[in-house]
DNA sequence: CTGAAAGCGCTAACAT
DNA sequence: ATGTTAGCGCTTTCAG
């Protein structure tokens, strides 16, 4: 069976306190006690039942990270930085794929909170901001921006994006479409916005289409945008995976990339470099953001001060083959 | 503060174990008494703490995933169904990227046992397979084969070995070649001794080349073959992703996809769809996979009797532009 | 320096 | 039908 801390006492001739204290560096312990716990520790393989001390402590050396869909191939590198980082300070990570859906993400949150995660990492907010203040457990908004309180872990989009159509327009593009991700969800609305501003200021011509970060949905809208426009010459869209599904659209309307029409992408994943052409993008430092969400979050958990609430990280254009 | 179960008690005047009574539904509580206590329930925003009923019971709701690598493609769809099914269940996942270490597989194992994880599922096994049976706690063996003891589920995959190779030799390839997944990862050497089966059988030409999953060291490999073996006509690939480092390397060597050189992948991974050309790859199941694998682990856990050990899923040819 | 004992929140005998 | 109480395994006062 399990071996306890009352066997671990018992069998060193101490009190449950004192291994405990072993345990924990706390408190004083005479050389000779403390060596007999340790003994005893190893002769019985005893390890501490963290249910208990959870249930003492009220933590759990776990946190939570909500993301939308671990299968957006966005999110495994974040997911992995996110585990790196928890392992390496003794947290464990529990996922939860909410698909957007403001339910799931409800049920997520009690069931976390119910087992004292210590906190959470959100990649998704569908619920009303203020709700997450209620929540008073520490909390990293990550690629998603949700309230000041919350510290905040994004790229620079609106610059990413203004460069990415600037690189657009002067491989010469005069008509560009962009293919939008999901309105509402902020890093999606700043490249929007960033496109927008190039576009008016370079005064060229340009569409907008909304999609969600779906290769169909975006093959799909690349097709009817180029029904209504067939002047259009590059094509800025929102996620790496929309511009995949884009150049499938381009493929079927036999046009070639990037002699007819150009493509930049946004995000900078793998997929990028296994396209033919390889895809140009803005890539965006996932690996890296994971890693400072992570350690933003310890951070409040371990109650060390945080200096700043918001932390964009820089984009860069690569360029590959669509350009 | 968080409200307790005392509380609750203390509001609808009755004790404790009446409302642990009602909270599960176990033994016999007059009609007022649960009424009392429901409206309690709710007036004080009650939710049982899970951590104190894990210390009782020595359950956690919670399954462990243990994996090489969630950046791997062909990783976040399995994860997602574990989760899927986990969450229709109640359990809450916690994963874990071993990257085929030992020792982070063992570090999981212990961390994971001592948070009272009610069982297991491994798509990584690096530890004697002995080991295992040692650990008793719930386990299903997933594109794994550990030990008859443990529940497994995997694909065909000597018969999809099979398969593939005969495509490309109907496809009138002379010489192939075979790039080989990690030798002793029981479901690559699989493929391997059905793409040896098949070859000899038909008696042509063939070469094979070790490789992990990774698409650079695949590219490499691919580069080397040709070097020694300029006939090579058709690849076998034992991952998609291995696939698209071959069709790298192709592109550089200025070979012609499928006219001088036909691929066929293994996995059926999203990212065959979107190369150019798209690659013809041998399906597996992978989301059903997961949910079978999530449904015998918990059925283990409740303790209901499994039917079959042993569970191997059907592959499909999917011919698409490679071949 | 060490031990006894209370308590974290919940469940399940055992009484009543 | 309901309450009392003894744990689950651990930590931490509080005495000594």
């Amino acid at each position: 069976m399990m071996t306890t801390i009352k066997d671990v006492a018992n069998y060193a001739n101490v009190s449950v306190a004192t291994v405990s204290r072993v345990l924990n560096n706390k408190g004083y312990i005479s050389k000779t006690a403390e060596e007999a716990v340790l003994k005893a520790i190893k002769e019985l393989d005893y390890r501490p039942n963290s249910v208990a001390r959870s249930l003492y402590h009220k933590t759990s050396n776990m946190i939570g990270l909500l993301m939308p869909d671990i299968t957006n191939p966005f999110f495994p590198e974040l997911a992995r930085a996110v585990e790196d980082v928890a392992m390496s300070y003794g947290y464990t990570v529990v996922f939860c794929n909410t698909d957007e859906e403001m339910e799931k993400e409800k049920t997520y949150f009690e069931a976390l909170k119910q087992k004292y995660v210590d906190g959470m990492i959100l990649t998704t907010s569908n619920m009303d901001s203020t709700k997450y203040d209620e929540f008073d457990i520490p909390l990293v908004a990550l690629d998603r921006i949700i309230s000041e309180r919350i510290p905040t872990v994004v790229s620079e989009n609106k610059k990413g994006a203004m460069e990415a159509t600037q690189h657009l327009i002067e491989r010469d593009c005069k008509y560009i479409a962009h293919l939008r991700g999901p309105v509402g969800v902020r890093p999606a609305d700043d490249r929007y916005n960033g496109f927008i501003e190039i576009a008016e200021k370079e005064g060229i011509g340009y569409v907008t289409a909304d999609t969600q970060f779906s290769i169909e949905l975006a093959e799909e809208k690349t097709l009817e945008l180029f029904q209504s426009h067939p002047e259009i010459d590059g094509i800025f869209a929102s996620s790496d995976v929309t511009a995949a599904g884009a150049m499938h659209a381009l493929f079927k309307l036999n046009k070639q990339v990037p002699q007819d029409v150009k493509i930049v992408g946004f995000d900078g994943i793998p997929l990028g470099t296994m396209l033919v052409p390889s895809l140009t993008t803005i890539q965006q430092s996932i690996y890296k953001m994971g890693e400072k969400a992570t350690q933003l979050l310890i951070d409040q958990i371990e109650q060390k001060a945080i200096d700043t609430y918001y932390h964009e990280f820089p984009t860069s254009l690569v360029v590959r083959h669509t350009t």
